[in-house]
DNA sequence: CTTGATTCCGAAAGCGCTTTCGGAATAGCG
DNA sequence: CGCTATTCCGAAAGCGCTTTCGGAATCAAG
């Protein structure tokens, strides 16, 4: 079944090109007659016109790229098909297409964006997981190119974005702890470049101050994305002078390497100690024991971030599409009230110390 | 920082756009010092050519497709991400885009893929988990578009694969439990219209039959990939009359699903129940009990699948790229050597009576 | 039956690049 | 120094589609 071409159809049904053309993309000055006349052929032949000869005649790249963020890997990928299928969805209402790139190095993604903007492969971008300071978007925006960021940077002012209030979240978590009678409340978090993992920092230390507790940078400890640096930094962390009795984590896979550096200090979770994630990751049903986490919505993440896009690319102005949703705090059992546990009372002689 | 065109390089060369065209693409008829020069200016004014104007005056697309699996959602998902990446990091050898590609629903597949085919969107397709009879396969090779399939369909002959040996892995699971001294081994399977699931299967069967067991078809159950399929699965076997005192999986995911069953009735897995996925997700590492699997190397297969496509689509026959790997065992904690448990006596009793 | 409006289609000019072909300029040779 | 071989580049023809423009045919109105 060779490919079929639009002067094929016109030879054959006696017309011009252009005419089929017009037909095709129902233009008014074509009669209802000819065009279901082309229209049936069309389908005979199974004609789909090429996607490189119209994207060059009518100079929209009808397509647009899912910038995947460098270091992918391990576990915490579980988002990245879902965003895709979603992202798909949005796009495949057009019969856009949907690309996905990634460049070797956190370097040289300055390139893979430049390589895109001037090669005019696509119309609009995705940006996911931004930096605190992200010279991407201030690359994007020097280029022209549309794009929608899936995250927040430092300052969100002047582009369009989706993200998830981890801030208040990380807040709320703390209340939820200081009801729960914690007062010495560790806080895991990731990378700080990451802006989301400032964000969450941040929501922690508000929410310290709200509940009237004081800051100890000694129960701060920063790790790696992932289970193992959950893991790294929750051992530091019970393994000082004065150990937590509840922690957060900056995200749902640290918090299972927490939970596992817990019971490697036979401290059962959710009684000798509270552990709270934050992601919503399904997975945390199954770990031991079950994960309390704060869910982020991204159910239809990948649609909505694509439909905004669409509006951008449409000509819609990037700041009027900025989307704050809200997580919830999930329970499991990786979180109970304080009570004097061994490690309550080795705190405690700590204190009076 | 518009784009430039040929012409513009052209015009401010002083050389026609055909020269400066084959000054970039290195064609042995133009003397090095034009050659040089014309890069140099290209470089400066950071030219990219437009690639649908390329593909079309070429003729290939340098674009491959992905077809995301239908049904695409939950925990089953971790290793999209990890292809993708390895997919891209081939491609990017060669500075060819990947497409994602996904159809609404299991149906409209083949309108998807005749769709890739009469556009020349791309020049190859890597298709997914396929069936054990997969039309889209059929349908590949008679619109003539190159592609390898990830996995293997009932006949695999005349086609491109790479796939990993799971038959094989499924009789060494079997023979693992028989070590232990297990005797009645069940098996949690997923829907067998996938080819993986048959496969599985038959590799448990035969692996029953090296041991000298009875093949019991009320040990085999079927269930949805996923936790909740793996779950309701184990139920069934657990709440029969003999129950199981080893239960294999198909995937992971449905064995963790099957621990969270098997702890729902007080049967502690590793000790009073045995159970064995298959993929070797590092999630298994934090279930409770860390989960014995079957682990298939799937680092580098994105990245092999991708040199194998491109192979084929430089005029390699398919039938030369077809590769089989082989799965390892890795215990945790999951499986452990038959006891007389209460459930043990059970069996006894039913077996007496 | 003529005139001005409409309706519908053909023709042609690109979109930005690649690639073939031929010819001018240069080099190599006796 | 004349002649053939090379080297290097210009010109032009597409690739398959879209879109503007103008004109032929049809229509309604006078």
């Amino acid at each position: 079944m060779a490919r079929v071409s639009l002067k094929f159809l016109a030879s054959e049904l006696g017309l011009a090109e252009g005419t089929v053309s017009r037909a095709l993309n129902d233009y008014p000055d074509i009669s209802e007659a000819t065009r279901t006349r082309v229209k049936a052929l069309a389908d005979q032949y199974d004609y789909r016109a090429n996607h490189s000869a119209r994207r060059l005649a009518t100079g929209v790249a009808e397509a647009v790229a899912y910038l995947m963020p460098p270091n992918t890997g391990s576990i915490s990928e579980p988002f990245v098909a879902q965003l895709l299928t979603g992202l798909g969805q949005s796009l495949a209402t057009r019969g856009w297409d949907l690309l996905v790139v990634q460049s070797p190095s956190a370097e040289q993604e300055g390139d893979a964006i430049r390589r895109l903007a001037s090669s005019g492969k696509v119309s609009g971008v995705v940006l996911s997981r931004p930096y605190k300071e992200d010279a991407r978007i201030k690359l994007l925006q020097e280029v022209g190119l549309p794009f929608i960021v899936h995250g927040r940077a430092q300052n969100y002012a002047d582009y369009a974005w989706y993200d998830v209030d981890s801030e208040t979240a990380f807040m709320d978590a703390v209340d939820h702890f200081a009801m729960l009678g914690h007062r010495r409340i560790g806080f895991i978090g990731a990378p700080t470049y990451y802006n989301f993992a400032q964000t969450r920092l941040d929501g922690f230390r508000k929410g310290l101050m709200h509940n009237g507790l004081p800051a100890d940078e000694a129960l701060i400890e920063i790790g790696e994305i992932g289970d193992s640096g959950g893991e790294r930094a929750a051992s530091v962390l019970l393994s000082s002078a004065k150990p937590p009795t509840a922690i957060l984590c900056a995200t749902d896979t640290q918090a299972i390497g927490a939970l596992a550096a817990a019971r490697a200090r036979n401290l059962t979770p959710g009684q000798d100690i509270s552990i709270i994630g934050y992601d919503g990751l399904d997975i945390g049903r199954h770990t031991n024991p079950p994960l309390t986490t704060m869910a982020q919505p991204q159910a239809y993440s990948g649609r909505q971030i694509g439909d905004m896009l669409l509006a951008i690319i449409d000509g819609g102005s990037p700041t009027d599409f900025q989307e704050l949703r809200s997580a919830e705090l999930v329970r499991r059992l990786s979180d109970g009230p304080l009570r004097p546990t061994t490690l309550e009372t080795n705190i405690f002689h700590g204190g009076k110390k």
